[in-house]
DNA sequence: CCCATCATGGTTTTT
DNA sequence: CCATGATGGG
């Protein structure tokens, strides 16, 4: 994979002369980060004061300096973040970054461990099972060791527990104990023996299944690191550089990856903001981020706190609620744009009144001259957006909404998918049993007897296979799966491509899958489409192993931003998580239910401990998004389903605020 | 015994 | 609006 003529290992190149437009492109902090030395370096930057352009340019930097662009590791939140972020790099040091290695921390281990799962006792074939699967696994545990009581925690639940473990290299009885022993624990009840009985019966049918979770991915990556020296330096070798972003949101093992690639020459560059640290409740510990000194005492740091994004107004209100938590970094973001107005505090009755508010605004900032694809409405929680997604649709106003289910897990996607992976990889359990239980008459245990009956596994390309799986369904499911294995047919032959692939798809939608969704959904029409979306898309790889690897780790963001391309993207408002819009910007940002028992979050406030310095950072993620204008609705009331209602005083971030950061609204004239 | 259907209850954030 | 739980049919 390495280019030949590149100067040997270890030796430093001799830097030529920059580029002119270097200095021209960067103020003074950014370029002495992208132009710092070999060695530790930390880049501490503030909301908007250029993180993404300064890591731009020291890729850039890096392959004008020589080194070959496959011995540059760049770390990412999302797929979308490195594609973009080289995507620039490219603009400006051509060619020579083509070849850079970019994506998030599951990415990576995904790609090692595709290769030396291997040593870990797994297939090279393993698969990857996301929330829902990994849930209902759980579930079968429970179930097995008949622990199904009502009072018994939720598999999501369980796998909450067991991630935290996992993330946080704490033993799962301290985390059970924590969650189920202590005061807060309510409702729950478990005790932490049958929590670890779960866990372990979870372990042994993933083994069983050759599956990995998210979380095993990034484990089981370090461990080969740990365990397997040769591993660790073939990739401390490759890679001569390692770059990560969002580094106050990586968690007790990423840090340790990051370490032990990086041990070898120790070029690593490290950019992030200890106040923009939101994933706390995933593992993510932004004292990673405070201790890299410690780490690397040899590290230069660079502070970047000039902002290029907002308004001073905006840019007041967001050093307000940075000073409210005095325990953390302390810095200041200096503004450089002109003074506009301050952010708007719109008071109003209830959600549907802060819905009307928002189609209101919206039409308001249109006529002074936005774009719908300029505003952008953020929020806590999902449902929050409810009553403004009904008032929108009813104004006609178009928007687009990043959805608590990601693209690829909605049940008709994983379908077809179900399809695809049992004809890739024929021991795959759950894919087999997925497809059966379509057919009607056939539910999980009919499908397990099946499954056993055929010796566990199904090769659909063996006519033999295909004869006993028939013979052993009742009439009516074989009438129904004759008509899915006609779609097989296609995928005669060797490893499918893609385009055979998309083929498969098509005609099982056709023959099979078009009958089940009408009488299964009620807008099938919309998930057909879906299908043949994801038929198209496949075209575009090479197998269908490749793609089918490649959803399984796409975020949300990402697969977004995949539609977006193929939709020429019209005109639309943007409704978003603030954990979704992590990284984003817009001229507008309309905040949603800023008030009590809504932001910050009553359940992060009653789970942890350091939950409200968390929600105060999630508030500022969400102030500094705003270029131009801020807006944040406070409704009195909540409305409940029983007709019940409960009284909302303003959040707490809004009543800490020094009085006039913000302009007051009381009535909103419709 | 196993599957499908309907009612009901309770909602954070995501790789 | 989705996941679980009771119920009835095969």
């Amino acid at each position: 994979m390495r280019e030949g003529g590149q100067p040997p290992r270890g030796a430093a190149p001799e830097p030529p002369a920059l580029p002119l437009d270097f200095g021209r492109a960067l103020n003074p902090e950014q370029l002495a980060a992208a132009t710092a030395p070999d060695g530790p370096v930390l880049v501490l930057a503030a909301a908007g004061t250029g993180k993404t352009r300064t890591l731009v340019y020291r890729v850039a930097y890096l392959a004008a300096r020589g080194v070959a662009a496959d011995r540059i590791l760049l770390l990412t939140f999302t797929n979308k973040a490195a594609r973009e972020m080289l995507e620039r790099a490219r603009q400006v040091a051509g060619a020579a970054v083509s070849g850079v290695w970019g994506g998030t921390f599951h990415h990576l281990a995904h790609r090692i461990l595709r290769r030396y799962a291997p040593h870990l006792g797994y297939g090279s074939d393993f698969t990857i099972l996301d929330r829902d699967d990994a849930r209902q696994l759980v579930t079968s545990c429970v179930r097995a060791r008949r622990l199904e009581r009502r009072d018994f925690p939720r598999s999501a639940v369980l796998l909450s527990l067991f991630s935290t473990a996992a993330n946080t290299e704490t033993p799962l009885e301290r985390v059970a104990q924590e969650r189920f022993v202590s005061a807060a624990a309510g409702d729950l009840a478990a005790e932490p023996r049958d929590v670890l009985a779960v866990h372990a019966a979870y372990e042994t049918r993933k083994r069983e299944l050759n599956a990995m979770d998210f979380d095993d991915l990034l484990v089981n990556c370090l461990r080969l690191f740990r365990e397997r020296e040769e591993v660790l330096r073939r990739y401390q070798e490759q890679f001569a550089h390692v770059l990560v972003d969002e580094y106050q949101d990586t968690n007790t093992i990423q840090a340790e990856l990051v370490d032990r690639l990086a041990a070898g020459t120790r070029n690593l560059l490290v950019v992030g903001d200890d106040f923009q640290s939101i994933y706390g409740w995933r593992g993510a510990d932004y004292r990673n981020i405070l201790s890299f000194p410690e780490r690397y005492p040899d590290a230069r740091t660079y502070k970047l706190e000039t902002n290029y994004r907002s308004v001073p107004e905006i840019l007041v209100l967001a050093n307000a609620c940075m000073a409210a938590q005095p325990e953390q970094f302390q810095k200041t973001l200096r503004p450089t744009r002109e003074a506009r107005h301050r952010p708007r505090l719109l008071r109003l009755r209830d959600g549907d009144e802060q819905a009307r508010a928002v189609v209101e605004s919206v039409r308001r900032f249109r006529q002074a001259g936005y774009g719908l694809s300029d505003i952008a409405v953020l929020y806590r929680a999902h449902f929050h957006a409810l009553e403004l997604e009904r008032a929108l649709a009813a104004a006609r106003l178009p928007y687009v909404i990043t959805s608590g289910v990601r693209f690829f897990e909605q049940a008709h996607i994983k379908d077809v998918c179900s399809l695809l992976k049992i004809l890739v990889c024929p021991t795959d359990e759950l894919a087999f049993t997925r497809l059966l239980t379509l057919l009607t008459g056939v539910g999980e245990k009919t499908a397990q007897k099946v499954w056993a009956g055929l010796g566990r596994r199904f090769d659909a390309r063996d006519p033999a296979a295909r004869g006993r799986l028939e013979a052993a369904l009742r009439p009516a499911a074989r009438a129904a799966w004759r008509k899915i294995a006609g779609a097989l047919d296609e995928l005669q032959g060797a490893a499918p491509d893609g385009s055979a692939g998309g083929r498969a798809v098509e005609q099982f939608a056709q023959r099979f899958y078009e009958d089940y969704a009408r009488r299964t959904f009620e807008e099938w029409e919309s998930r057909l489409e879906d299908i043949q979306a994801l038929a198209d898309d496949m075209g575009r790889y090479e197998s269908v192993a490749a793609y089918l690897n490649e959803m399984a780790l796409l975020t949300n963001v990402d697969a977004e931003a995949d539609a977006a391309r193929e939709g020429a993207g019209g005109e639309a408002l943007r409704l978003s998580t603030i954990h979704q819009a992590k990284g984003l910007e817009w001229p507008v940002v309309i905040l949603l239910w800023v008030c009590e028992g809504m932001f910050p979050s009553p359940r992060t406030l009653a789970e942890n401990f350091g939950g409200e310095a968390e929600e105060r950072r999630l508030f500022y993620v969400a102030v500094t998004r705003a270029r131009d204008e801020l807006c944040l609705c406070v409704p009195e009331l909540r409305r409940m389903r029983d007709g019940g209602v409960i009284y909302c005083p303003p959040s707490r971030f809004v009543r800490e605020l020094p009085p006039r950061c913000v302009q007051e609204l009381r009535r909103v004239s419709f």
